[in-house]
DNA sequence: TTGAAAGCGCTAACAG
DNA sequence: CTGTTAGCGCTTTCAA
């Protein structure tokens, strides 16, 4: 094993001081073009590199970012994940992750970890967790120790920073509309998500929605379902009597769990009953029949995100805060019927 | 936005030099336990925190180990990343990650960068570019500059370094025998990842079990396939001729596709024709009729892989390069029939 | 054109 | 019990 060469090793070369190697390879005007080229030069051939640890001690900028995700598998988070770190790379920035699990416990130790100056700033997603306690003391803490923040998707209003979302009740308005203008008038709502800020802004946009259209909301058909639940035994009242004509999924996977109940239940889709889910992964695509889905612009959400943030620290001057909003978009496919 | 606050502010503080206040933290036994308490108590009120960057430059390890895979929307490497994610977590470890979308280029530019003193290791799988080119210095360099490497799943032995694999022969002979057993003469094989090394074994173990059952091999039943290939074509002149019984596929993507395009045909699954895949995501589960698939176990190949590369940064004295293997199993879901 | 010195934040050996 | 010093690898004045 090499010991990792540095500025001291090949100073010593050539009997220089380590100033003048460091200038040589900075390509400095004060050292002569000799000197420089043989020291340059030597450094190419042993593969010199500037040790970043050094350096960051040095700028107090590490160039590295710290992403803060409930889930990976979650294909939204994978999704901005991937536009994240795109635009991260792109800009000479590592990321460096951690997923929360849905925990606050989680979120905070991680922050308290990682603001130990390995990172210039965090994107962030809140859990489940924090979005129930509506404790957010360890992200107002980051900024107020210079450590940027931009939130997205599962935000707050309780913190003032950069934030990126997905417009859920519009989108969740739009999916109810649609289900509306072909034919359907009782329309079941599930969500997993019911707790998470998402979640409520679409169950708003679905209100909104019946009320605006002139039908009455009937809540027996707001199913707030937990990840574990049996779909057979959740459905199967509304199923018997015949008491819905569509269902809107507020989340992943409850759409495809609810199709697979109706499937199996010999319902016609979407003749009988259309369908519509958010978060337009690879399921939705490849399912029979596909599913019409909302897209969030996962990657895209991410790449804003992360260009925000990049923006910032690149930036001297202080910028206002901003919350941009991404459109979603009704991708349509054979659970809904065409209009 | 307040200032850090360092051992030089607390040591001003009271007067004292930054040493003792160092020592203080570090609950040194050479400390007064008057000074030790007053100071540890201003540094636990002020929130103060050791600057892990200075404390990297000093100890020459930085605690955070590199994660380099192809692509996190496949949901192996999104499960192995997972696990990672956990036991790196658990022991005070953290993770730079970074995505090579399969490119060599993309690849070496990434172990480059971050072959700068942020890491302690690495661990990756390799991309398809790299398989291809069969160029593996930029890892051989790593290793020899003293940043430990293991490998995963796309693994090769041109470097000796820890790996962990699948025991993908032996897995793909497990599924092609058991379409065997339930009674399936014509198994056709699909691929994406014919490029690869686990494709490579895959394949292996497909022919050594018709091979080992007395079925002759077919080369026009083994498909090599690219990702936007149209599976309706690909698959019409074997479903017009009813060609095959079966359908082994060594991906993630193409049992699905291939399942979408036989029920389209009408073809009754598992009783005209038995699929079986690999990968085992949300996708298999929720498909209808769900999806037999090989288990790699990613979560579990994550944490074994994390945890040999932090044994081996954990321990002074150098460790055998060892090679774990996972073993595969097989879910049985509603493409197959039972034995 | 080159080098000495200071400093980023911290620890550890050694002196006092 | 406390402080001084040196050093991790690097850049940046300032002096020579």
């Amino acid at each position: 094993m090499k010991q990792r060469i540095t500025l001291k090793h090949i100073a010593k070369i050539f009997d220089v001081s380590i100033a003048t190697v460091s200038k040589s390879l900075n390509d400095s005007h004060e050292i002569s073009t000799e000197t420089k080229e043989k020291i340059r030069a030597y450094a190419k051939e042993h593969h010199y590199k500037p040790n970043s640890i050094a350096l960051s001690l040095l700028n107090k900028k590490t160039k590295t970012i710290g992403i803060i995700i409930p889930n990976i598998l979650n294909s939204f988070f994978a999704k901005a994940f991937v536009g994240m770190e795109k635009v991260a790379s792109e800009n000479g920035f590592s990321i460096i992750s951690c997923m929360t699990n849905e925990s606050y416990e989680k979120e905070v130790n991680i922050m308290e970890l990682l603001k130990n100056g390995t990172l210039d700033g965090f994107i962030i997603s809140l859990s489940e967790g924090t979005q129930l306690k509506q404790d957010f003391s360890h992200l107002s803490n980051a900024i107020n120790e210079g450590l940027p923040i931009v939130m997205f998707d599962r935000v707050t209003n309780s913190v003032e920073c950069d934030k990126v979302i997905v417009d859920d009740m519009q989108g969740a308005y739009h999916a109810t509309e649609h289900l509306i203008k072909s034919g359907c008038k009782n329309i079941a709502l599930i969500s997993e998500i019911h707790k998470v800020s998402v979640g409520k802004l679409r169950l708003k946009g679905y209100k909104k929605a019946l009320n605006d259209n002139g039908i009455e909301l009937d809540d027996s058909l707001i199913l707030n379902v937990h990840k574990k639940d049996d779909f057979n035994k959740l459905l199967n009242p509304y199923i018997k009597d015949n008491k819905i004509d569509a269902v809107l999924s507020l989340d992943e996977n409850s759409a495809i769990k609810a199709q697979r109940v109706l499937l199996e239940n010999n319902y016609k889709i979407p003749e009988d009953i259309s369908i519509i889910g958010f978060t337009n992964g690879k399921l939705p695509r490849f399912v029979t029949p596909s599913l019409t889905t909302m897209s969030q612009h996962g990657r895209n959400v991410g790449e804003v995100a992360a260009k925000m943030l990049i923006n910032r620290l690149n930036s001297e001057d202080d910028i206002d805060y901003t919350t941009k909003v991404i459109k979603t978009s009704l991708i349509e496919r054979e659970t809904t019927k065409r209009l």
